[in-house]
DNA sequence: CACCTTATTGCAACCGCTTAAGAAAGTAAG
DNA sequence: CTTACTTTCTTAAGCGGTTGCAATAAGGTG
């Protein structure tokens, strides 16, 4: 059997009590007693039962962190960023996906909450809705949204629409003005403010927004580029760039299948992508693309969850983060 | 307050004993005040709080997933296999690394298991000793290691020797006889096995094993490759065909400097890499690499960690994947 | 009708730790 | 030498479930 708080009582003449209190430091205990206690505990190698202490507690010490899908390199990146904090964090990250589940987020979240499993909760979601998001804020237990803003729900999230502003100056400073942008229609809020981040530039910079320039794809995969390179193609064959704000791997889809049709990249066509995955730096020629801080918004997630959590922080607190455009061979 | 087993038994006149055995379904309970019991547990939204079972039972109903560093391709690609499973799991899984962290794995094992926080732990890393493994074994809490076989404990990982020897194979009956072999002194057992199979290859065609063509690297990314590729062309400017068991990142680097000097791939130089990671099918030309069956490996570790668990196994069970030669451009 | 089963529910201890309140002993003050 | 604090530790009541055993009532048997 484990060894517990009356084991090393009994060896130290004292009460389950005094031990508890000296393992968790509380002060009214006399050195000589304190000094004992931590000598037996070490010594019979004890450990406190972290369920126990959660019952008694009413704390569970470990934080949900919830995404739709893990099979996404941004999901996972800022999942990195969680977990590599710097700060010290006393929780336990637990993960859950909800593909392929019959719970969506708001579900799942509602009963981790009831179930008393988590302290708080990390949703990295940018396709959550408003409603569902009502829920999260709803719930007695903390709870912040990433990559999408959020007026009801602390979030952390990048301005997506200065980026796609950048992205777009960019390529009109390179003297284009036939510039297609193409969307995913899977992003949710975040393909909202890239297009209109597009449109503000043309705007800025006297240039007409046409709706025909703008594509939409079904997915963020390669082969979602593959299938709108002939649509572009064929629609408007005057295009000269791509904005790809649907995400990298489309962008670079879009690349491979361009070099097939041989058309020079970025002679004949430059392409901007949006994130700025691995893949990005691989890829020839490799790709120019608005690099989203991954692992900052981790970071920033996490602490402000914990301070939420433990009571540092109140009121909704939002976390915008820049963009940053990384200039390549693409454009 | 959330609602409680005692204020669901007050309502229904009843004790909360009789409502726990309702909730877990255990026989000997009348139909009659089951159903009722059930309808009232509806009305008030009641969930178990599972800290407080997990006391009681002596559960956490939860499983620890060990990793190394979470900034690897491979491992995410295991940890999206576990929690992808088509079989229903009734654990939460808990994430931990060690990186940055002042415990090794096997030290936060012991006290994971120590502090009850999880029922089960899966490792996945491939550099983790022998002796450490031995603590995961003397521990009652049951573990499992990915990505490296082991005799002392339950193991899921994949033949690396016939991964290797199919890849050498391949470079051999497409004319090459002088192959470079590039390997990671990061990556524990499986190098070791990778180099085997090679030379085991070599020595099924009659060729000489050469030591001098065995080029080490200090780790597995893009720039790593880059580096060794002066090394190869300096000390064996012969050499037609690389063998890269070092890894993908390392391969690409490999041929994105190749390219830079000059050197036509497959014509000059054949490539081929292991592990099959997305940037393996963007990189130009292509890459030929030796793909590790990542998600299956995640499937298999949580199946046999939870039928572990539940006692429906005992003994040491170990699973080996075949790996698969994915033919591509580069060689 | 007395006696024995069987089905169902209640009782109470327990899981291991926390914590408010109280008690004992020492100490300073009047 | 009381009285009133302090300091340090103990008592005991939870936290919210689970579970072995006792108890009760209903039904069956001779």
């Amino acid at each position: 059997m484990a060894v517990t708080l009356k084991d090393i009582a009994e060896r130290a003449g004292v009460t389950s009590a005094t031990v508890s209190m000296v393992i968790n430091n509380k002060p009214n205990i006399s050195d000589a007693t304190r000094k004992k206690v931590l000598k037996i505990a070490k010594e019979l190698n004890y450990y406190p039962n972290v369920i126990a202490r959660g019952l008694a507690t009413r704390k569970s010490n470990s934080i949900g962190v919830i995404v739709p899908n893990l099979a996404s390199s941004f999901v996972v990146r800022v999942l990195q960023g969680i977990k590599s904090t710097n700060r010290d964090i006393d929780y336990t990250v637990q993960l859950f996906d909800t593909v392929g589940q019959n719970e969506n987020e708001s579900q799942l979240f509602q009963r981790l909450a009831r179930e008393r499993r988590i302290d708080g909760v990390i949703l990295i979601s940018s396709t959550v809705t408003d409603e569902e998001l009502n829920i999260f804020r709803d719930e007695s237990v903390p709870s912040i949204v990433v990559a999408r803003k959020c007026d009801s729900l602390d979030s952390v999230y990048v301005n997506n629409e200065m980026g796609a502003c950048d992205a777009t100056d960019y390529l009109i400073e390179k003297g284009h003005t036939q510039i297609a942008c193409v969307i995913s229609n899977k992003l949710g809020l975040p393909t909202k403010e890239r297009l209109d981040g597009y449109k503000q530039s043309l705007s800025n910079h006297n240039l007409p927004f046409q709706e025909d320039l703008v594509f939409e794809v079904e997915d963020d995969g390669i082969t979602s580029g593959v299938e709108v390179f002939s649509r572009i193609r064929e629609r408007q064959p005057a295009v000269s760039a791509v904005f790809v704000p649907a995400g990298d791997m489309v962008a670079i889809g879009l690349i491979k299948e361009a070099k097939k049709r041989e058309l020079r990249i970025p002679q004949d066509w430059a392409v901007v992508g949006f994130d700025d995955i691995p893949a990005a730096e691989v890829v020839e020629p490799s790709l120019t693309t608005v690099r989203q801080p991954k692992l900052e918004m981790g970071d920033y997630a996490i602490n402000m969850i914990v301070d939420k959590i433990e009571g540092r922080e109140s009121g909704i607190k939002h976390k915008e983060l820049p963009t940053k455009i990384i200039i390549r061979e693409s454009a």
